[in-house]
DNA sequence: TCGGAGCTACTTTTT
DNA sequence: GTAGCTCCGA
């Protein structure tokens, strides 16, 4: 069967018209996601509630842009994580029958990347550019304070992650680094100078060694812009469409990208919900997506408000919570789902008998046909999944966890890493710095003698040199060091290849290093090396961790090649745009949601507001909102807490209190119940668990046998 | 100049 | 429970 090749020229009369389409569009669709999928040219702004079919009406837009004559190479789709990327231009493509799958886009930072990587040298960058991630920029950071000697005075100076933070907030909100100081960082305000000097010394040096850091992809593009309209037009001119999803979380820097994306076609279609924004800590302003009619005058303005996810007593408290927010404006979302379980609000002695009360819903969902892949735990930071993360890994429960650790975040990854990094980029002082001081023998001061050298005076940095005060200590280590690096320094070497020999030399280091524990870091190095292989370049490799970081619980999960689809475990900021047929929501305290960090800040409230809003609306069919009466800390002890506000005055009708009530003996037949009113919870044989958590445990887990 | 011992102060969310 | 700092001996 041969593929018909159709060349056409943008102003094609014979463009297809609607009669000619493949897919009805009126059928699939709504009235308004209809009307939205198949607008005109021009600017569109989507305003779309939770669960109101955004992402479908976006790839139905995408699949008319296509069928209507757009190239697909021409148009750019911007999400907030590649997966969502991915997620889009497949199910396109699958609508399309192949057609949607030339469709540039990703995230912000990777589009912006390619277009550097283009245009590096109108900006006086190498074409091998570095990008640092948060904490390579963070370790850039700590050198140059460490070499400033600004740390002298007597006042606390903040720590290299607080540096990192600062400046970024200052680049992406497009704010001084005073304002910056005076709004969220007021006990640094006294080291303005010496975080100005800081802030200019991290800006050479990234210059000077070719570095880029997240911030530096977006706002360097933008630069590019500016710097040179050729480039801008070339650019924009292939961005024939522009289509942004989540338009509610991008800041004043990607609003002006995507503004100059547009600057030739003017075809922007913008999709957002205002209550939905919950990026403000990364300079997202929900504000945006107001402005979006000033700053594009003939934007036409669609609604969607038709919800398809949940029920209407989980929309109920959805609705409830975000009425609360000072200015979220008038949605109220529906649904024909009129039946459904109340929302629960299920409060717990402590954080282990919430686990236990998680774990143990979760099997008996599955039992009564729930996949576990449709159920989700949420909560507002990582750590606070721990002891759920515990039990279900006592049970044998399968789970990913997203918003974790990530595989190229764990110390002994970056190190190889490090080493990939020098290779690729010779002038990279960031990543010699760190792998100079694995060696043993070398310390900060012998590590930055060796970097200028390197970097400055080397006619080849992998060749050791005349007059270098190689000191016996490590002259062995360091001669090795560079013999690996010049083996592995041309690029078309197969990356695994690479990963490997670098693993060699890297071994005994790593074991001293890791004198504890290198047993249980070992196997990412082979998922480093296992994943390698899918990289056809070095550079590609890099870049692709560094900007979609992998999470490790992923790779574990992969491991285990379990053939049941494992239970997802989220941050809420995470499991944004994603659904579950029912979703725990843990940790539900004042403190934590809201984070008390959030509570010291202007506007920090609603932001929070938001975030709940935005756990509760991701819940299809169950609800449950979970919290431990008591916690442990080590400096407090045992101590009360108080739950979250949020929950605080929420009528029983739309929020119903469920108490937990640990059963002396477990009824074996409600272990196959659906949890159609949420059930008392058959725990432990015991109420006072503490000591006799382990026989409880074994005596109350109904998952004896089951096949994971 | 390096690195180990021992102390302190933390711990939000992500590209 | 730990990252990150200071101090001090080698």
């Amino acid at each position: 069967m041969a593929r018909r090749i159709v060349l056409r020229s943008e102003e094609d009369p014979d463009r297809p018209q609607p009669e000619d389409l493949t897919i009805d569009y009126a059928a699939d669709l709504n009235e308004q996601q209809y009307a939205a999928a198949t607008a005109g040219d021009g600017p569109l702004l989507i305003v779309a509630g939770a669960g109101t079919g955004k992402t479908r009406t976006l790839i139905y837009r995408l699949a008319y842009l296509v069928e209507t004559g757009t190239r697909p190479g021409q148009i750019v789709l911007l999400t907030f994580t590649r997966r969502a990327a991915h997620d889009m231009t497949a199910r396109a493509t699958q609508l399309l029958d192949g057609r949607c799958e030339k469709v540039q886009g990703g995230t912000f930072h990777a589009f912006c990347l390619q277009v550097l990587r283009r245009h590096a040298p109108a900006l006086n960058l190498p074409r091998n550019f570095t990008v640092l991630d948060a904490a390579d920029a963070a370790d850039v950071l700590s050198v140059l304070r460490a070499r400033g000697d600004y740390t002298r005075g007597e006042e606390r100076f903040p720590q290299k992650r607080t540096l990192y933070n600062m400046f970024s907030a200052a680049t992406n909100r497009d704010e001084a680094l005073h304002e910056v100081l005076a709004r969220r960082y007021p006990q640094f305000k006294s080291h303005y100078n010496a975080l100005k000097q800081l802030q200019s010394a991290y800006r050479r040096y990234k210059q000077t060694h070719g570095l880029l850091d997240f911030d530096d992809l977006l706002e360097r593009t933008l630069e590019l812009f500016e710097a040179d309209d050729d480039i801008r037009q070339q650019v924009a001119g292939r961005c024939k469409h522009v289509l942004v999803d989540e338009y509610q979380d991008t800041n004043a820097l990607q609003a002006a990208l995507v503004k100059q994306f547009a600057s030739v076609h003017g075809n922007v279609t913008v999709v957002g919900d205002d209550a939905q924004s919950i990026y403000r800590f990364r300079g997202a302003d929900f504000r945006n997506i107001f402005r979006f009619p000033d700053e594009y005058p003939n934007a036409e303005v669609l609604k969607l408000e038709k919800n398809y996810r949940s029920t209407q007593p989980i929309l109920n408290l959805a609705n409830h919570v975000i009425e609360q927010a000072d200015r979220s404006y008038d949605k109220e979302l529906f649904t024909d789902q009129a039946e459904g379980d109340l929302p629960a609000l299920v409060p717990a002695a402590d954080g282990e008998m919430e686990a236990r009360f998680v774990a143990q819903m979760v099997l008996r969902l599955r039992e009564s046909g729930v996949p576990l892949r449709d159920l989700a735990v949420l909560f507002r930071s990582s750590h606070n999944a721990y002891d759920v993360e515990v039990e279900l890994n006592r049970r044998n429960i399968p789970f990913v966890k997203y918003g974790g650790m990530k595989l190229n975040e764990a110390a002994h990854i970056k190190d190889v890493l490090a080493h990939l990094k020098v290779a690729e980029n010779p002038q990279d002082a960031a990543s010699w710095n760190r792998i100079l001081q694995l060696i043993h023998g070398i310390g900060p001061k012998t590590a930055q003698d060796l970097i200028d050298w390197a970097t400055e005076d080397a006619d080849d940095p992998f060749v050791p040199g005349d007059g270098l005060p190689f000191s016996s200590r490590y002259v062995g280590t360091l001669k090795e060091l560079l013999g690996t690096l010049r083996s592995i320094r041309d690029p078309d070497r197969p990356v695994a290849e690479q990963v490997e020999t670098v693993l060699d030399y890297y071994q005994p280091l790593f074991e001293e290093e890791y004198a504890e524990d290198h047993p249980k870091r070992a196997p990412d190095l082979d998922h480093l090396a296992g994943l390698a292989a899918n990289y056809e370049s070095r550079q590609r490799f890099l870049e692709s961790l560094a900007l979609d970081p992998i999470e490790l619980t992923a790779l574990e999960q992969e491991e285990a090649e379990d053939d049941e689809p494992p239970l997802t475990l989220s941050t809420i900021h995470s499991a944004k745009g994603l659904e579950f047929h029912t979703v725990f929501l843990i940790r539900a305290l004042d403190g934590t949601l809201p984070s008390r960090h959030a509570l010291r800040e202007d506007g920090g409230t609603d932001e929070e507001l938001r975030l709940f809003y935005v756990a509760c609306t991701r819940a299809e069919e169950n609800l449950f909102i979970s919290y431990p009466m008591t916690q442990y800390r080590r400096s407090f002890g045992e101590y009360m807490t108080d739950p979250s506000r949020f929950v605080d005055d929420i009528p029983e009708d739309v929020l119903e209190p469920v108490q937990l009530v640990e059963e002396d003996a477990p009824d074996p037949d409600d272990a196959v119940e659906a949890p159609d009113a949420p059930p008392p919870l058959p725990s432990g044989n015991d109420a006072d668990a503490s000591d006799t958590d382990e026989a409880a445990a074994d005596a109350d887990a109904p998952d004896d046998g089951l096949p994971f």
